[in-house]
DNA sequence: CACATGATCGCCT
DNA sequence: GGCGATCATGTGG
């Protein structure tokens, strides 16, 4: 059965012998989640073949006290809706008229925080194929249909990495200068060697 | 390298 | 009606 948008035939990879991250691990702290998702990968079945990538560029988002979160002060409207479930849950959203951005729910139902997927590494091709959201969820093919599904044993799923671990930076979010004192909050982590890291490589000034 | 801008539309007020 | 968890392209230094 085929379904949805076709992921970039340069992310091909086998994910045999890779450990799918479970339950617990998304229901811990979100920014403990979103620095060991630094390295993870990233994978998706599509016509029963795996497209995969690297994570190297991840961001938490606190809900109700984040002013920078979608869920800031409680909201929750039908597009949010998937970050109040369960952890190891994807939301997805659209933005700007034209990008779609993936998310990984984080803690347990009721609590609506989540890791932006800003950046990931492909097995092979240009370096920034898979810099910043919009162009991650353009190559690997994840829409808004997508948005709500559950990560653990179906189509969409995350590996635990195969490599040693990076080391990881941190700076600002990117992107939420209207979020008032949220705006530097050292919540974005990304892997220190990576090419494929969109935006700066430090934490901001002001 | 550092900005500045247009594209484009769903969501929230 | 305004604007955004972005990107590609353009200008100037």
């Amino acid at each position: 059965m085929t379904q949805g948008v076709a992921p970039d035939a340069r992310l091909r990879f086998d994910p045999a012998g890779m450990k799918e991250q479970r339950r617990s691990f998304y229901r811990r702290e979100t920014v403990a989640v979103a620095r060991d998702l630094v390295g993870s990968w990233f994978a998706r079945c599509y016509e029963g073949r795996w497209y995969g990538a690297r994570i190297v560029e991840t961001e938490a988002y606190l809900g109700a006290i984040d002013r920078a979160a979608h869920t800031w002060a409680g909201r929750r409207t039908r597009r949010v809706e998937p970050m109040y479930m369960d952890g190891g849950h994807l939301y997805v959203f659209f933005v700007y008229g034209m990008h779609s951005c993936a998310n990984v729910v984080t803690r347990s139902e009721g609590e609506p925080e989540a890791v932006l997927l800003r950046a990931a590494e492909a097995p092979s091709g240009p370096p920034k194929l898979l810099s910043g959201p919009g162009r991650l969820c353009a190559t690997m093919g994840i829409t808004v249909a997508d948005s709500g599904i559950d990560l653990l044993g179906g189509s969409i799923r995350i590996f635990a990495s195969r490599s040693a671990a990076p080391t990881v930076a941190v700076s600002a979010r990117i992107g939420v200068d209207y979020a008032g004192d949220a705006r530097n909050w050292p919540l974005r982590f990304y892997d220190a060697h990576s090419a494929a890291v969109s935006g700066p490589r430090r934490m901001r000034s002001r």
